[in-house]
DNA sequence: CATCGCGTTTAGCCTCGTCTAACCCTAAAT
DNA sequence: ATTTAGGGTTAGACGAGGCTAAACGCGATG
C-alpha cells in the first residue's frame, strides 16, 4: 500500500512538525530527506491524493490524522528498534539510528510486538525520545524545554538528547551528557554556547548552540524559589 | 551498489542451482520470484553486465564467483535472522521465513556480526539449513539425501526441512518431523508418498512426495549391513 | 503599489523494475 | 530433415521516485 519512501516523507513531516508547530515547507522536507524541492512537490501531490497530508499550494503541508498515524507507526518502529539494539544486541546509542532507519520499514506488526515484549513495553528510546504507544494515539508533547532556555546557575535533568549524528552522540556520552544525568549550567556564552558540569563526569562540557538545542531537560524539584 | 531486487535474483539462482546442478532457466527464476519471464530476461541482462552471472542466450545462467559471493551473503543474512528470531524473539520455525525475507536486505555487516555473536556463531538455521560462514567461502554440499531416496524399513535422521510454507512447517512439527528426529520409514506408496514413524510422536506421519522431497536425511550409524 | 528575490511548482527527462504482446530459438518428434 | 510446441527474448509501455531548467507566486521593499 504505502511505499518506504512515502513513509519516510510522512515521518519527516511529523518530526518537523514537532519542532515548529507551523505548516511544513517543501524546502524543509527536501533538506531533511536530502532530495530536491521538485521531488518533494511531486511526492506531496501523491500524499495529498491519498489523504495523508493537508496542503495549501505555496504554503506548506500538515499531516492529516491518517498521515499522522502512519508517521507514528514508523516512529514507533524506529524507536523500538533503537531500544532493542542497545538492550539486546550491545549497540551503542550512537550507532542505532542508522540501523533503525533502514529496518523500520521492513518489520512486521508481529515483530514490533515481540520486540516491545522483549523490552517490557518501553516508553522511551536510548536517546530519551518517547516511543509512541501501540495504539498510535497522538502522544502529548513531553514537558521540559531545550537546555538553551536555561541560565547560568540552573540545575537541570537531561530527558532527551535528540541528535542523530553518531560522532556528536559519542562525544556527549563521553562527556557525561545522557538522559538521566544532572547538569549544572556554569556559563551561557553570548553566541549561545552552553558550558555545564555533569553529575557523571569531572570537569565541564561545552555545547555549541546547535547541539544544545537538541538537549531537552527538565528542572528537578526546586531547592528554593 | 546492488539493489534488493538484484540480490533476490542472485539468491534465487543460487538456491535453484543447489537443487539441480544445471544451468538455471529463465522460467525457473520467474516462478521462484513470481515475476514474468521477460522481467527475468531483462534482469539477467543487467546481472550479466555486472559480471554476476554467466549467460548463454536461450540456455540459462549460472552464477559467477562474484555472484555466488553475493548470494551467500544474502543467504547468510536470511538464515542468521531465522535463527535469531527463533532463539531470541520466540518465533516459531514456521513464521521466520517471511520476516527474514524482508529483513535480509536491510541489515548491516555490523548487525550480522552481532546477531552471529548472540547466537554463538551458529552453523544451521531452525530448518537445519547450513548458514554460510562469515568468510563466504563456497560451503560444501551437505551430505545426506532426500528422504524420498530411502525405502521401507530404513531408519534415518532428519537433517533439514527445506520447506518455506508456514502451514506445511506447522504440520510437520506437529507430527514430529523436525531436524534431529529419527524417522522409520514404514511405507513408500507408488505415487511417492512416504509414511514414517517419528521418534518424537506416537503414530505415523505421511508426506506427499512434493513435501518429502524437501526433507533431507542421513542414515544413522548402521545397525547391520 | 510596482517590483524583485526567493522559494515553489511545472515541464520534461531519466533509471529501475515490472508488465503484455509479438517474435524467435531450441529441442523433441515424426 | 522438417515441423512444431514451448519457452526465451525483443519491443514497447507504465508507475515510482528521482533530477534539471524554466516558469510562477508570495511577501517584502522601495
Amino acid at each position: 500500500m504505502l511505499s518506504d519512501v512515502m513513509e519516510d516523507y510522512l515521518k519527516a513531516i511529523y518530526q518537523l512538525q514537532r519542532e515548529t508547530d507551523e505548516r511544513i515547507k517543501t524546502s524543509a522536507i527536501a533538506e531533511e530527506l536530502e532530495v530536491t524541492s521538485p521531488t518533494v512537490t511531486s511526492m506531496l501531490d501523491k500524499l495529498e491524493e491519498r489523504g495523508l497530508v493537508d496542503r495549501e499550494k505555496y504554503r506548506g503541508v500538515t499531516l492529516t490524522d491518517e498521515g499522522e498515524t502512519v508517521a507514528l507507526e514508523v516512529v514507533r518502529h524506529h524507536r523500538l528498534l533503537e531500544a532493542y539494539l542497545t538492550e539486546h544486541l550491545d549497540y551503542d546509542w550512537a550507532e542505532v539510528h542508522e540501523e533503525a532507519d533502514r529496518l523500520e520499514h521492513h518489520i512486521s506488526e508481529d515483530f514490533e510486538a515481540r520486540v516491545a515484549d522483549a523490552l517490557d513495553q518501553p516508553t522511551v528510546d536510548p536517546h530519551g525520545s518517547p516511543i509512541p504507544s501501540a495504539d498510535l494515539e497522538r502522544p502529548e508533547r513531553p514537558d521540559g524545554k531545550s537546555v538553551t532556555e536555561y541560565e547560568e546557575g540552573d540545575v537541570v535533568t537531561v530527558e532527551e538528547v535528540a541528535d542523530r549524528d553518531a560522532e556528536v552522540l559519542t562525544y556527549l556520552a563521553d562527556h557525561g551528557v545522557e538522559p538521566g544525568v544532572e547538569l549544572e549550567i556554569v556559563e551561557v556564552a553570548p553566541f549561545g554556547m552552553i558550558t555545564a558540569r555533569s553529575s557523571r563526569r569531572d570537569g565541564t562540557v561545552s555545547l555549541p548552540e546547535s547541539i544544545a538545542h537538541h538537549v531537552r531537560v527538565a528542572q528537578p524539584a526546586e531547592v528554593d524559589g
